[in-house]
DNA sequence: AATATAGTGTGTCAAATTTACACCATTAAA
DNA sequence: TTTAATGGTGTAAATTTGACACACTATATT
């Protein structure tokens, strides 16, 4: 079948706002740009779409090229459309979250010469971003603080054992206020998608607490009749 | 400043899932195409997004010239971008929505040759579409079921002056369940954001009912502290 | 060994919200 | 006048939410 569409010189990319939780902050990762516009100034990781390539292919490999991080589960979030948001262009991007295990061991590094490095900044203090990344940041910050209270989100941030304090101290960063403790467990583990290890906290120069695993398969089980809130 | 972007032969597409509501039914605004590909299909009104506009703006621009239809309030809600999504060639699309009071009089009419016709087609018993508007429909209609509990957009379905019955049968047409008569209008009433009016339905050959009106200002007052839930 | 420190873990009651449930009232048409 | 169709209303039980304070435990310090 022969292509009759019209050949504008339309550039689609991708940015992507990647939360972790680390010493109680949330942060989101930022490069450092190594290219124009903006060379030198602080970015999201974000790239342009290959034509053979999906956008949620392309949000991954565009991902793991400005940091080394891969497989992670992205989501797509909202497409930013003005016409001059790009200096040099009409480009429309295509914003994705993810949400990730900050690991001390693990290192994030770019993996291409677009960025001179990538980094771990706390979401509170964020500078002046390129472009409108800035705000591409409040919109997703806003999603995932919507979506937190119906989306398993909080867990993907976490370690995979964690004690409820964290748990709380995650959801307190999130929404940005203090929640009553009593209440906050009992709540959680009213759901019952919470599984109590008989491990405790190691390392800590207090009572140690109780460690607990998120169940995904009692989690979907009790939550299999909703609606489906991806997309 | 020079332009130096990739000139990929990438194309950027609107498609728009319009709901209304009419005989108790909700109903979406589907197109007879009358071109290639998928010459003579049903479709979602979409179209090519121009070089010099904004994606809302064409969003606008698009519905007007394949259905007549101006001055809806249309949200953006998820973005396509599988690289097959288009027999002929690369074409990411971003699909909006938007609520409409059905008018008898005002007619739907394409403006443009790219459709032969325009039409209020139930949502219950939809015909394949071109495309992947099945797809894209069944998002959009998951993404206002989840809004209609948090965004007043049940309102912009309904006349200006509505029944608590015909409010209720709009809910339940949604989210596609029964609802508890009284309950429900007790939970409405209680919101604050209705007023009643002094009037009473017309032409109705069984108890003329109260009408209401939906008062914007209250309900911005009331939820003013509410999270940003637009993007 | 005693003490200080820091965070863990727990229960109750009042208030608010949600849910279930049924019948008389009104209007127009037959 | 009767029938058909829908309008409009209240209460009680169950559930959920929100406010609130103190004893326990492990380690570090002296």
């Amino acid at each position: 079948m022969e292509v009759k569409l019209p050949t504008f010189n339309s550039v689609f990319s991708i940015d992507c706002v990647i939360f972790g939780f680390e010493a109680g902050e949330l942060k989101i990762l930022l490069i450092e740009r190594n290219e124009e516009p903006f060379k030198d100034w602080l970015a999201l990781p974000g790239y342009i779409v290959e034509q053979d390539e999906s956008i949620d292919d392309a949000a991954e490999r565009i991902l793991y090229e400005l940091t080394g991080l891969r497989d992670l589960h992205m989501q797509q979030f909202h497409t930013f459309g003005e016409v001059n948001r790009h200096p040099q262009g009409r480009v429309i991007t295509v914003a994705y979250y993810a949400l990730i295990r900050i690991n001390g061991q693990k290192e994030v590094k770019p993996v291409t010469q677009y960025a001179k490095s990538a980094f771990w900044h706390p979401v509170n203090e964020l500078p002046k971003l390129a472009f409108d990344h800035s705000e591409i940041f409040e919109t997703g910050f806003n999603k995932i603080r919507r979506r937190l209270n119906y989306q398993p989100i909080a867990f993907e941030l976490l370690p995979e054992k964690f004690t409820l304090t964290q748990l709380q101290s995650l959801y307190e960063a999130v929404l940005n206020k203090k929640l009553d403790k009593r209440n906050f467990r009992k709540k959680m583990l009213s759901y019952g998608f919470l599984k109590e290890l008989d491990e405790k906290q190691k390392g800590v120069s207090y009572r140690a607490a109780k460690l607990y695993k998120f169940d995904r398969r009692k989690y979907t089980k009790i939550f299999q009749n909703d609606l489906n809130l991806d997309k």
